[in-house]
Parts: structure tokens; C-alpha cells; sequence
RNA sequence: UCCCCGAUAGCUCAAUUGGUAGAGCGAGCGGCUGUUAACCGCUAGGUUGCUGGUUCGAGUCCAGCUCGGGGAGCCA
């Protein structure tokens, strides 16, 4: 007998007859007067259940089957057989089930099999993933991060594993987790009274990730196509469903490339990995379109099938202020665009995926191209309904005094900035590229509405149980 | 951080104008059934988030706190 998952038993890769072993977790148990028992069993490996029969002829059934509940792992032989019953094709017909491990309680274990809040699950996070949700959101995430890697593999891209720990805290990205081994409650002081971080682990102030941009920009320089794909850090007090404090963050970053070569690779990249996603996680995603969002495999298809609707910020703004709608806060070129805006453009207006480009510069970073009108940057912001902004990106200004000026407009300091001003130096040449939210990605293919719901185990301020 | 809303059984919720708490699901026991969110009956289970206040009396009213949700800002 050999222990086959239950993924490849239901897609009849295992034979009929077959004797089999199914290792896996109890989800319902079913007595039936004729003398047996159903067993719903759930090892992970698909969103479906393997229904396992217990014959009352089981050395153990009194003693142990009839009292299996929900949760209890277990180790079935028995032979893959065609299901008498309907709602499955084939089950197992057990000639030994051998209990792993009980659940004690079973009053008070917190996964019944019953529907649960997504709040409730958040208290319980180290058992949600043994709920149909959680487990397809697993799996879902799973794909997705391995269609990332996969397309930027076949494309020729190389992973740069960018630092989690940084020594720059211009990064520009909000507010950040400083990483220290300093005595919080002994901090050591130079003379005029400043905290002494020469004394500290790096000799310097450190802080944990913003973004690898400006590292990974460094490889594009020499290596051409590139990427990040790790966790990035924001100790912004943020509350909402579609912010994290610790996040996964995919930033490609091209070489001898404008803005229109980013958007172009943004929206070839989307649409390859959601294909993937559809061609490899049908199950899971008939779930999500069942229970979650039943728009979600139509949004995809659709969202593969339709060309990015590209606008510059400027015709937003038009748009806009032509919409006859009333927003709370006003319209007007050089201002950035609020939420109400955003949700306008994609859910309304346009009713899909929309890239914005060309900013005003005074609303953005600092390393983003000048255009020729002086007045804008080659900025681009991908907005998806229902979620927001789930790409921002830009070309990255290569011309040295140009950036140089930009530095000085927003008051920052050139010698912070003196190993990403070489690269303008060296071998300049036009570049560019995005960062995309993982999460934020999960959240649009599945329609889970809050995002400490498609990572396993949400940072969010006042929220690190687990 | 700001603005709203919420916290009652293991879970999801109910409880009139303030009068000492109920249901469904889950769990236990029994019945029935190749069952499948099974069904029927019985049983157990609660210092009503915390602290204080008003009152003869607080789940209910007031204040503070903690936690959670939605919206906003920050952004991915």
C-alpha cells in the first residue's frame, strides 16, 4: 500500500482497486445503521475531500471510529473504490483506519465544521488553515508566487535577493521598523545628548526594508532584467483591508526601457500569471466564485482576454472633473489622486484594470524621470477595482544632474545617496520598473476582501500573536 | 492617526420603555439513514470584553480603557 495524496486519487491517477494509504485530517463523520461510517478526509494537497467508508467489521470502530470528530488526524488503508453514493466518483473503503492524533474537547475545538467570521478565524490563525478558505487561499498564493518566479525565469530574468536589512532610511516609502541590538532601556548617548548608534550592531542606524528598489537597481545596471520577490516592511499605522506591516513585494526592473516598456511588461506579467492561476487552481477558484466573490474567474478571463486601459494623469483629471460627480475632495491637476478618485476610474469609468501615467512630479519620488514638460515624471500606477493601486511603478531618472536637481528640490541629502548616483556615472541607461503587492494580487484573483485574509500570518499594528 | 459601528454560550446571533439571558449551529447521549452543510429527540454549556459610575435594580444608560470591523490618510 502505498501513501498516494488525495489530489491524485480524485484525478483518477491512481487506479481503480487500487490498495492505497491517505494520510489526512477529519473534516465530518456520518454513521449510517447499516454498519458504517463516512469519513470526510482533507490532506491539503486539492480543495477536495476524499470520502473514506468504515465498516463496522474495524477492530476498532466502537472504540475509536464512532468517536472521531472533526480535526482528528488519521491513517486509512484501504482500496480506491467507484462511490455508491452520489456527490463523489470514487472513495476508499477503509480496512484499517489507525488514529494519529485526537482532538481533546471537541466541544471547544475552535474549526467546527460549521461557517466561521474571518475575524474569528484571525484570533485562531495557527488552526484557519485547516478551513476550506484558508487552505484554498494556501494554495492560491502558492501558484501565484511560483507563476512569478516561472515568468521572470522564462523571460530571462534574474532573482536578486535585495537586503531585508537596510542602512538607508531615504527610501522614501513611509515610515520604517528600525533593527536594532542596542538596551532599549540603557540606550548609550554621544556627548550632545543624541542616541550613539556607533555603538549599535551595524555602527549605524538600521531599519528593515521599504523597498529593494534602489538595490536591485544596481544589478539592472549589469544584469539587464531583474527582480525582487521577498517580504517588505511599512510601520505605517495603517488600518485598513489592503495594508500590512510586512508584506510581499515582486519589483522587476528592466534596462534600456521607458515607461511604456514598464507598463507593457506589467500588463504581460499580469496576465501570465492569473492564466496560470486559472489553468492550475480551478478548484479553488470555483470556490472563491461560489462562496467569496462570484465575479472572480469571469474578472480574470476578462482580465487576460482585454488590453490595460492606459490614460495619462492628465486625462484622469479630465475624466474626472467631466464626471458629474460629486467628491469630497477636490479634482485639480497637481493634486494626487484620493481613493474616491481611483474607484471612479476603475469601477466606474472604465470598469476594468487601468494604468495612470505621467504624474505631476511634485507628488512623487524623487528617482522618477523628469519628462520633457518639466512638469510630470514617467510615474505609472496600475488601480484594479475593488482593490486599489496593486502596481506602482515609473521609469527611474538616468541622467545624473538631472536627479541631482531633483534631490535638492525635495531637500535630501547627495551623499546619502552616493552608490545610486554612481550608477548614473557609470554606464547609464534608461530604466524602469514597478512594484507589484503580492497580497494585493491575491486579493483581486480571489475577491477576499481583507488582506490579513490571504497571508498566513498578518502583521498588522497592535498584531503579532502568532 | 482621524470618523463611524461593534464586543452576550465553543461559533453565529437575539433579548421591547432598564426588571437577575434565549435560539440556531457545534458538542455529548439516543433514534433513523449508502450518508454527504444529513434528519428527529434529549442533555450540558454564560461573573453579558475590562474598570468605574448612575439606579431599588444594568446585557440595556454614562465615562474611561482594551480588542475587533467599516471608511479616510499613508501606500503595495
Amino acid at each position: 500500500m502505498t501513501h498516494v495524496m488525495i489530489v491524485d486519487a480524485l484525478a483518477g491517477r491512481v487506479p481503480p482497486g487500487s490498495s492505497i494509504t491517505l494520510k489526512g485530517w477529519v473534516r465530518t463523520r456520518r454513521d449510517s445503521k447499516a454498519g458504517l461510517s463516512f469519513i470526510h478526509l482533507h490532506d491539503g494537497s486539492c480543495f477536495g475531500q476524499m470520502q473514506v467508508v468504515a465498516p463496522n467489521t474495524l477492530a476498532n470502530y466502537d472504540s475509536e471510529i464512532l468517536k472521531l470528530t472533526a480535526g482528528c488526524s488519521i491513517i486509512v488503508h484501504g482500496q480506491l473504490v467507484d462511490s455508491q453514493g452520489k456527490g463523489q466518483d470514487v472513495e476508499v473503503q477503509a480496512s484499517s483506519i489507525q488514529i494519529v492524533g485526537w482532538v481533546d474537547d471537541p466541544d471547544a475545538y475552535p474549526i467546527a465544521a460549521k461557517r466561521h467570521s474571518f475575524e474569528y478565524l484571525r484570533e485562531v490563525a495557527h488552526l484557519r488553515p485547516r478551513t476550506n478558505t484558508f487552505g484554498a487561499m494556501a494554495r492560491v498564493r502558492h501558484c501565484l508566487a511560483q507563476a512569478i518566479h516561472r515568468y521572470f525565469h522564462e523571460h530571462g530574468f534574474l532573482w536578486i535577493h535585495t537586503p531585508i536589512i537596510t542602512a538607508s532610511d531615504c527610501e522614501g516609502a513611509g515610515e520604517m521598523f528600525r533593527v536594532s541590538t542596542l538596551d532599549l532601556a540603557n540606550l548609550p548617548r554621544t556627548s550632545d545628548g543624541e542616541i550613539d548608534f556607533s555603538q549599535d550592531f551595524f555602527g549605524r542606524p538600521a531599519l528593515l526594508t521599504v523597498s529593494g528598489q534602489l538595490n536591485v537597481e544596481t544589478y539592472c545596471l549589469a544584469l539587464s532584467k531583474v527582480y525582487t520577490f521577498g517580504p517588505t516592511f511599512r510601520a505605517e499605522n495603517s488600518n485598513t483591508p489592503r495594508h500590512l506591516a510586512e508584506f510581499w513585494m515582486i519589483e522587476p526592473e528592466i534596462a534600456f526601457a521607458d515607461l511604456n516598456d514598464n507598463a507593457d511588461l506589467a500588463e504581460d506579467f499580469l496576465k501570465f500569471i492569473f492564466r496560470v492561476l486559472l489553468d492550475e487552481r480551478p478548484d479553488d477558484l470555483a470556490f472563491f466564485a461560489q462562496r467569496i466573490e462570484p465575479q472572480c474567474i469571469k474578472r480574470l478571463e476578462g482580465f487576460i482576454d482585454s488590453s490595460f486601459e492606459r490614460i495619462e494623469y492628465a486625462e484622469a483629471i479630465d475624466a474626472l472633473k467631466r464626471s458629474g460627480k460629486s467628491f469630497e475632495f477636490p479634482v485639480q491637476w497637481g493634486r494626487d489622486l484620493q481613493t474616491e478618485h481611483e474607484r471612479y476610474l476603475t469601477e466606474e469609468h472604465l470598469k476594468r484594470p487601468v494604468v495612470v501615467m505621467n504624474y505631476p512630479k511634485q507628488i512623487k519620488p524623487f528617482y522618477m524621470r523628469v519628462n520633457d514638460d518639466g512638469r510630470t515624471v514617467a510615474a505609472m500606477d496600475v488601480l484594479a477595482p475593488g482593490i486599489g493601486e496593486i502596481i506602482g511603478g515609473s521609469q527611474r531618472e538616468e541622467r545624473l544632474d538631472v536627479l541631482d536637481q531633483r534631490i535638492d528640490e525635495i531637500g535630501l541629502n547627495q551623499d546619502d545617496y552616493w552608490w545610486y548616483r554612481d550608477l548614473r556615472r557609470y554606464g547609464t541607461v534608461p530604466h524602469a520598473g514597478f512594484g507589484l503587492g503580492l497580497e494585493r494580487t491575491i486579493q483581486y484573483a480571489t475577491g477576499m476582501a481583507n488582506i490579513r485574509d490571504v497571508i498566513p500570518f498578518a502583521r498588522t499594528p497592535k498584531n503579532a500573536e502568532f
